[in-house]
DNA sequence: GGAATTTGCTGGATCGATACACCAGAGCGC
DNA sequence: GCGCTCTGGTGTATCGATCCAGCAAATTCC
């Protein structure tokens, strides 16, 4: 146990323990000589900070909590690591807790949370969040917070994500235009709001170019592997017929080529797939995939930021920013072979 | 900003703050009808409890810290969830940080988290972490910590980690029976101790079996995607033919088998390949992948069970626990065709 | 040369909870 | 009736830092 506080190494040295506090944050109101010597002495006597003292009497934490439902998900683990890295330059420390999509755990974090006094909250909420939840919970202590990836209707909060709708568009566009007719949008869960906007997204591309999504090929399933395997058995379920398939994220679309192939449809030959997130993974499938880039990176570093100028000045209207998506075509879309387009039409 | 405090609580239902301090904890000595007034009074008023305060007087602070290196890995990913799920359920909170593998971040990482008064450390050393590195930044303050992953001699700490020799025997075994004669072991950085154990373990399956690990065949690089096909390469240049390839790491094994097909040489058919971890990837890739499962949940679930148990009681030798290993064969190693040896046979 | 300012440091109050010793009154035994 | 235990609660010190007003000595100013 620690035994050493400022008291000790203040009678230490002869100097008071303001004077010892004064050094510990290296004030210009003490002189070198002084700082010198409590320096020598905390040395000598191992004297280690205790924050939670500090932070007590400054009312702030130096403490940010980042919220998030599942970390599995390459998307996620960029985006955490691009949050930790911001918050260490600037001296703040993580607080971690993973709701698992689930309200009442997000919840109780976010309780939790409050009581270690964060000094800002960064939170991906779960599905089916509202806004009176996180008013009740976080609100009421006015910490401020920083939402991310899913937007919650009719909550003052900043908010950085992608453009879903951009996204999806981009990529009905080049769908379209690479002469593909039938679409099928497969896997995210239905209360994903990422998920309603990349289907709008989807629809509004195609619909310019005289397409329809069907609505029977939009499968919901969960937003992993599993999903994207599940989705492809149940389209098959439908009868009806497509030649491309969209996915709710990259790793869906892992999931979904993987089923494709074991029922004999070889995906980007057969099949034109695609995904978003645009993971290190996609590029080095068998065939590469095609995706939408989300850039996590940019989402966490900006998320941070923000954060950390509203802890400095709560004051102004909450942000939203929507990040540009990007993307990337591969042999996904165009066929593995080296002359996609018409290998394709010798198969139909 | 939540101004309410005990005191509060106390002046508006006309009891003592010492009273409301006990309801917190609802304390059998304070009445049913006191504690209903109370908590009634805390509703009523927004209190909320901060733990800044209860955990400086009470000298604990329901917290753990996560030093890793990074959870891009999957591997990593999975270890932290594991850990998050057990600590939640045990009321503790998660402070994050990520080293990079990089010595100072990590030195800083834990000083910080001492001075957080964290209740316990789990550690995932960062590469060439001595023992005196740690006793100098953690164990000077006495906090319970325990090695995940990676091992350090000469350190007294609790330790949990897969047993890597195990590992790799059983791949040099499984390689060595199904016919394999020049084997290459790939990725992962030198420093790494669980690269040389399980370099190793595959040395000593391999001899075993008269076969000779050439020492020229052992080629580190990083634990990543990039890292493999990298390795590759510098296989390509030493101009030495090889049967099989053992990969440091699933995802190692992703950018091997990536940069083998883009070189000509088909995996699973042309070259074995295996790799360690079996990620959830492993299964669905084109081949799919030998690896040896290395319990990523298993091991963040003991491990926050073993931090756990030291804090509550921190007496008694520090303990070592090596999880087996678990082999699990696919297509990489057994070609993709419907008869892998023959076809192998085939094309030499 | 005396007032004004600056420099360098100090003492005491304080943040918001918990720990501990202690106490009033009720119940109980004999 | 008197001492004893038990119940339910109080008052004060305390955790280890920071904040703030203040103050002696050194320096500057005119």
């Amino acid at each position: 146990m620690s035994r050493v506080t400022v008291n000790d190494v203040a009678a230490a040295c002869g100097v008071s323990r303001a004077t010892v506090s004064l050094v510990l944050r290296d004030s210009p109101r003490v002189s070198a000589r002084t700082k010198e010597r409590v320096r020598e002495a905390m040395r000598e006597l191992g004297y280690v900070y205790d924050r939670r003292a500090a932070n007590l009497r400054a009312g702030q934490s130096k403490t940010v909590a980042l919220v998030a439902t599942d970390v599995r998900n390459p998307y996620f683990a960029e985006l955490t690591m691009a949050i930790e890295r911001v918050l260490y330059k600037h001296g703040y420390t993580l607080l971690l807790g993973y709701s698992h999509d689930d309200q009442e755990r997000q919840a109780r974090l976010l309780e939790v949370m409050g009581e270690h006094r964060v000094d800002g909250v960064l939170l991906v909420p779960s599905y089916s969040t509202t806004g009176s939840m996180l008013d009740s919970s976080l609100a009421a202590s006015g910490t401020p917070q920083v939402l991310i990836t899913r937007h919650i209707r009719g909550h003052q909060a900043d908010y950085i994500g992608v453009d879903n709708v951009a996204a999806a568009e981009l990529l009905g566009e080049h769908l379209a235009r690479t002469g593909r007719r039938h679409i099928a949008f497969l896997g995210g869960p239905a209360r994903s709001t990422a998920r309603v906007e990349r289907e709008r997204g989807l629809r509004d591309a195609l619909q310019r170019h005289g397409l329809d999504l069907d609505p029977a090929l939009s499968i919901p399933t969960s937003a992993d592997r599993g999903g994207g395997e599940r989705a492809v058995t149940l389209l098959a379920e439908t009868g009806l017929t497509c030649d491309a398939v969209v996915c709710y994220s990259d790793v869906v679309a892992f999931g979904a080529m993987a089923a494709l192939r074991a029922s004999g449809v070889e995906p980007g030959r057969d099949m034109a797939v695609a995904g978003f997130d645009d993971i290190p993974d996609a590029a080095g499938q068998q065939p590469s995939l095609t995706s939408v880039a989300t850039h996590p990176d940019r989402t966490g570093v900006e998320a941070a930021e923000i954060l950390l100028h509203r802890i400095a000045d709560p004051a102004g209207p909450p942000r939203t920013i929507l990040l540009a998506p990007e993307l990337k075509v591969r042999e996904s879309t165009q066929g593995a072979g080296p002359a996609p387009r018409t290998r394709k039409a010798s198969h139909r």
